[in-house]
DNA sequence: GGTTTACACTAGCGCTTGCTTGGTTGATCT
DNA sequence: AGATCAACCAAGCAAGCGCTAGTGTAAACC
């Protein structure tokens, strides 16, 4: 058995697992299923992954990795002014919601599937993630640009972001970087803003 | 068989059914675990549905239908300004998302595990109640209460709203009303709310 | 040149699933 | 007193489930 390294195959079947997922939901996906997708036999799964359980703790992994990654470099490459760091960190959650749609979706609907032990490692991912996102708010609160309680804002915040992957149709004409914007727009004070930056109440 | 009717040990059954529905999620639930916590036997259960997706089918529409009469309820009973009609629909829509919760995260959980026939029908009543929303939000828009897009507007609100029960804490401090106050103070452009609470911790 | 490793195969075990069948009960109505 | 009917039960079927055991094979390593 593999099972415990990060082979590049085991990442493109954990890729068509999460495919999989999505369309039939991770109850109803068989074994048997997934190894059809993937060009193997129903036995053949299990030389990569212990159980079925384990390719669904490799699919959201997968996600929220990606997902913290690419806040971190985002945060890093924006500028320091609360604005800014607010759209960055929107622009990037919706950039990984619809690049690793799948995997995110994967891991909003079938978080409870999770056996104990893989909630419990990948929780302590999820809250390094939203832990980011609580100190953006709370730089942006701090200079004025959104009030109210930190902790039910954030909520907020990423209800609605979140939520957008229930309705979002990426060939649509709205872009992720219009409904970040958008997003940003509809809770700083600092009214409508067309063009530029916002200013204070 | 029953089927068509809608008896009362139907409905108790029915709210039985979404209890588990929550606790084990729709595939993992049996039809020998409906029975054994409605205290009849497996067999029995087919005389009041027709099959388990009919038993899905009953416990989403049974929190919609709530849904939608309580927030038809609120809109009425309120007044006319745009600000308290649209407090009244985020009040409605926390309350039934609380006392209703298990048909409610039933809803959002196992929407696509329905069939083709009732995924159309109850997409209906769900259409419905949006619409009340979207008109607030119009409403809102047109009185200068809030500001942008009124289909992201009202995605955005929507999916902070159900979010919550994601997160929500019955027995905490924080009451539905005030979930309520603080969504629309962060959404509306006049700025930090002048009565009340505007924060808590 | 022999051994190990990675990946795939076949065959099937033991168990659970949703649902059906055929029949019983007890209350209500005529 | 007889008929009706919703509500239930015992038993079980056919299908499908996750997973294991044992084997084959080509490339990689010593």
């Amino acid at each position: 058995m593999n099972v415990v390294n990060e082979s590049p195959r085991r990442k493109e079947l954990t890729r068509l697992a999460a495919q999989l997922f999505v369309q039939e939901g991770f109850d109803r996906t068989t074994v048997r299923m997934l190894a059809q997708e993937m060009g193997i036999k129903s036995g053949s799964l299990f030389h990569h992954f212990r159980d079925k359980q384990e390719i669904l703790a490799a699919v959201i992994e997968e996600g929220t990795q990606n997902a913290l990654a690419l806040a971190r470099q985002a945060l890093e490459e924006c500028g320091d002014s609360a604005d800014e760091r607010l759209h960055a960190m929107a622009r990037a959650h919706l950039q990984t919601l619809l690049t690793d749609r799948n995997a995110h979706v994967v891991a909003l609907y079938e978080w409870r599937r999770l056996d104990a032990a893989s909630r419990d490692h990948l929780s302590h991912l999820r809250d390094a993630y939203e832990e980011l996102w609580e100190r953006v708010i709370d730089e942006a609160l701090e200079a004025g640009l959104i009030h109210g309680d930190r902790f039910l804002v954030s909520r907020f915040v990423m209800g609605a972001l979140n939520w957008t992957v229930r309705w979002y149709d990426p060939e649509g004409a709205r872009k992720p970087e219009d409904l970040a914007h958008e997003l940003v727009a509809m809770i700083t004070t600092s009214a409508h803003t067309p063009p530029g930056q916002s200013t204070k109440v």
